[in-house]
RNA sequence: GCGGGUAUCGUAUAGCGGCAUUAUGUAUCCUUCCCAAGGAUAAGACACGGGUUCGAUUCCCGUUACCCGCUCCA
């Protein structure tokens, strides 16, 4: 992990937030190739669940919003008491009730265990701020907690500006924030982080709702492993019905194998209609959906899929670490790595190398409409020696290195490494493209 | 939230109550016909704030951040 950590910020992955100020903690920062893996793992993502499909549509919501959102959500009621806790069950109580917490002190001495209680705390895990202009006169907002909501508070207008009908899904990535109390592991857990989230709505029947389930936790499964993450290192497990969230019927989480445990990477968590109807309740407008076929209304039940940004970067990154004699390899799904290729010139002090390469690496940068996502990321270098160059180029996990030599002055062709077999191939210059963009595809 | 630990160039490290090591990386140049070759030059650090002291990167206190346990985690 320390190595993780340690390659992160000096290739410029990942930065410890307000560095230069002390930190501040639950806070990281993306350098250039950090970025770069972030937008291509949301890219994946958004052509996965919304551009790959006709039910799903995506949206982008707001941050601060209204706080009876969260009123409604739950994040609020039951978190702004002063709380205390039982050390030995974990039940949480309302400090100020003498008599209920003197009564589960008698349950336990009855069993003859030993009781021994939390302090006093509030737990608001909401991030406060305020807005308006007028010192005492500013209203106390939220950052939101989860970005479900933004999704949720919309759903009749989707409905009202869309053709959609029941089975379909919303999607969104965007920032959350929690006063989380024990932030670490790296940006494993953060104050602030990026969730992307789909909310896929469908009748609400036992049933078709547990067909749906089963249908987009295995598709989460699938989307990790088709980005590379060993099978190996990935599990699906369970919540306990005690574990689960106030808003959950069923609940499944992906976990990965860090090197600090098991870790959640991704819910999957059956809704029900907790979100929909508590937002009829608390706004009292309709938040039902008219079916055509049978001429009902009725909520929708909700089937989840959230993962977090942030943790899918840090676990693809920990998955693709590897080491080899003094190399060290980032084995990154091309879709993923920062940089597609890299291109040299053999050696930097023959002119006419420098620039065919020069041409080359121009040429690969340019828009090109056979990319998938062009122009696409390209490294170019001409410094020490050939050797260093590739190694500098595999740490960081470039999938393809371009050698143009003597030999392709000649014959107009270049020589193409392959990051994890260390093998080269000559190509000509006329077919790198199509030879490219059929490897990082 | 509790306990323990750590903090020196970007990274990894040495060290001392009195000019702060080494390697690597970076920049510029020379050299180099394919896997961290070699040479030259340059820039670059004692986390922050107090205290003790003639003098503190070093000793003490506090803060901050990170790491390891426990705890917590919608």
């Amino acid at each position: 992990m320390t190595k993780i950590v340690s390659l992160a910020k000096r290739r410029g992955f990942i930065y410890p937030g307000s560095e230069i100020y002390g930190g501040l903690k639950g806070t990281w920062d993306y350098g250039p190739l950090g970025s770069e893996l972030k937008f291509n793992i949301k890219q994946e993502w958004w052509k996965t669940m919304v551009k790959n499909r006709d039910d799903v549509v995506g949206m982008s919501t707001s941050i601060l919003m209204n706080p009876r959102v969260w009123e409604a959500s739950g994040h609020m009621t039951g978190f702004n008491d002063p709380l205390i806790e039982c050390k030995t069950c974990h039940q949480r109580f309302k400090a100020d009730q003498e008599d209920v917490i003197a009564e589960h002190e008698n349950w336990h001495k009855e069993k003859k265990e030993k009781v021994d209680w939390t302090k006093v705390k509030k737990f608001n895990l909401l991030v406060e701020t305020k807005i308006g202009v007028v010192e005492g006169e500013k209203n106390t907002v939220y950052l939101r907690g989860e970005i479900t909501q933004g999704v949720h508070v919309n759903f009749k207008n989707v409905l009202s500006s869309s053709r959609l009908k029941i089975p379909f899904g919303i999607a969104q990535i965007g920032k959350a924030f929690r006063n989380e109390i024990t932030p670490g592991n790296f940006t494993y857990r953060s104050i602030e982080f990026e969730q992307m989230e789909l909310q896929y709505y469908v009748k609400p029947d036992k049933k078709e709702s547990m067909k749906q389930y089963e249908f987009w936790k295995n598709l989460r499964m699938d989307w990790y492993k088709s980005l590379g993450i060993n099978s190996d290192n990935l599990r699906f497990r369970e919540h306990e019905k005690s574990e689960l969230a106030h808003y959950a019927k069923e609940a499944w989480d992906i976990e990965y194998k860090a090197p600090f445990g098991w870790k959640e990477c991704e819910g999957i968590h059956h809704r029900g209609d907790w979100d929909l109807a508590r937002h009829q309740e608390f706004s009292g407008q309709d938040m039902s959906y008219f079916d055509e076929e049978t001429g009902k209304k009725y909520i929708p039940w909700v089937i989840e899929t959230s993962g977090g940004v942030d943790r899918a970067a840090l676990f693809f990154l920990i998955d693709a670490y590897s080491e080899e004699d003094d190399r060290i390899i980032l084995k990154l799904n091309p879709k993923l790595a920062p940089y597609k290729v890299a291109v040299f010139p053999l050696l930097a002090n023959k002119p006419q190398l420098v620039k065919k390469a020069r041409e080359i690496y121009e040429m690969l940068k340019s828009p090109i409409p056979q990319f998938p996502n062009y122009p696409i990321t390209v490294a170019w270098d001409d410094r020490g020696n050939i050797g260093k160059r590739y190694y500098s180029q595999d740490e960081i996990g470039t999938p393809f290195c371009i050698t143009v030599d003597f030999e392709s002055l000649e014959k107009d062709d270049v020589t193409v490494r392959d990051r994890d077999t260390m093998k080269q191939v000559r190509i000509r210059v006329e077919k790198l493209i199509n030879y490219i963009k059929e490897k990082i595809c």
